[in-house]
DNA sequence: GCGATGGTAGAGACAGGTCTGTATCATTGT
DNA sequence: ACAATGATACAGACCTGTCTCTACCATCGC
């Protein structure tokens, strides 16, 4: 009955695999522990032997999908290797990519920013240093690309990057949309000059 | 005790200013209706005799507030008459200065799609039809603008549109930021052509 | 080999709180 | 007197987090 493969793996895992699945698809807010168990056929206290609240799993579902955000980040640049414009064009090629795939439902940070509208969640904080952080490599990029405000460009990027996830998941685009893509590719060549092609 | 002005206006309306207002900064599911009659100063049968259900109520907010930003759109493109492309840039500016507000937290529909997220909920689809509405609205500015590619223009401005919202509550673009409008002036001289300054 | 031991995990009851929605009774303004 | 409203208690559902009891399974002493 259990789910073959992943039956063995250690219950934390499991835990953990079925709260990312549950909170990034259906809100952190909707899904309760007792969803979290039935699902993922843990006992409730190997969950809370694991972490030691509900607030504490969804800090480590966040931690995670930073980690593999993060992954994901570095394996765009990486196909580039010096040239900055083409990391950032890139990133957003393939941004328009994840929008349209089936499983796509935002970016998780921000709908957990917009859940947990609490300052002090310690969740919250991690889903805005996050957006911190990307923010200073979009800023390092547009410096490296010899952008003429990199502030500004950096700051539009980011924009374009909340509207895709926002728009990705509120409207829908339709597969094969080009906007996002190309909205960026035209405000990092008005940034940075049409200079050397 | 009570808030001198507003006590006398009918229970129905204090309800709603009162929902509205909590559900709009501290999130839907967040705030219980034993919040909304507390803060109201209004009895619980007030509440169910003028809204069947919370999400009835959920509803009203949400045909109020897209009235309200129906009624916003109409007035800052009728600040340039006859000049779709203006319209256009002008909605930007008048969105960058609202999301400097200090009480701006986000779109509201999109918060309530990111809430609610069972398809069948009523609230959800009319957050999602009012996207479609503005969608439509930004689709006729392309076109009077003389775009070369409507479709396109339209979808991007949404993106950045949506991005703005979002960006100007999970980030802090900072006052006086004018990544939104000059994002959009760009895209939409990008589209229409440089043609008469 | 082989039984004892200890760590890990499943199952489920339960406590205490919050939420929506209903019912009842008192009050107030006209 | 009457309709609208305030106050309050309550039912039923759900949620988090705790507790107990049991089963399994590895390792270790012998």
């Amino acid at each position: 009955m259990s789910e073959a493969a992943s039956a063995r793996k250690p219950a934390r895992e499991r835990i953990l695999d079925t709260a990312a699945e549950l909170f990034y698809r259906e809100g952190i807010r909707a899904v309760g522990i007792d969803t979290i168990i039935a699902k993922s056929g843990v006992a409730k206290m190997s969950l809370y032997r694991n972490f030691t609240s509900k607030d504490d799993l969804v800090c480590a579902y966040l931690e995670r999908s930073i980690a593999q955000h993060g992954a994901w980040w570095d394996r765009v640049v990486a196909r580039h290797p010096g040239d900055p414009r083409a990391q950032m064009k890139a990133l957003f090629v393939a941004l328009a990519h994840w929008i349209d795939h089936p499983k796509f439902q935002g970016c998780p940070f921000t709908s957990a920013a917009a859940e947990l509208r609490d300052p002090d969640n310690p969740a919250r904080a991690l889903a805005l240093a996050h957006k911190r952080m990307v923010r200073d490599r979009l800023h390092r990029l547009a410096v490296a690309a010899g952008a003429d405000d990199p502030d500004r460009l950096c700051a539009q990027l980011q924009l374009l990057m909340e509207g895709a996830y926002a728009a990705g998941r509120a409207l829908d685009l339709g597969p094969g949309n080009d906007a996002v893509a190309s909205a960026a590719a035209i405000l990092i060549d008005a940034a940075c000059g049409q200079a050397r092609p």
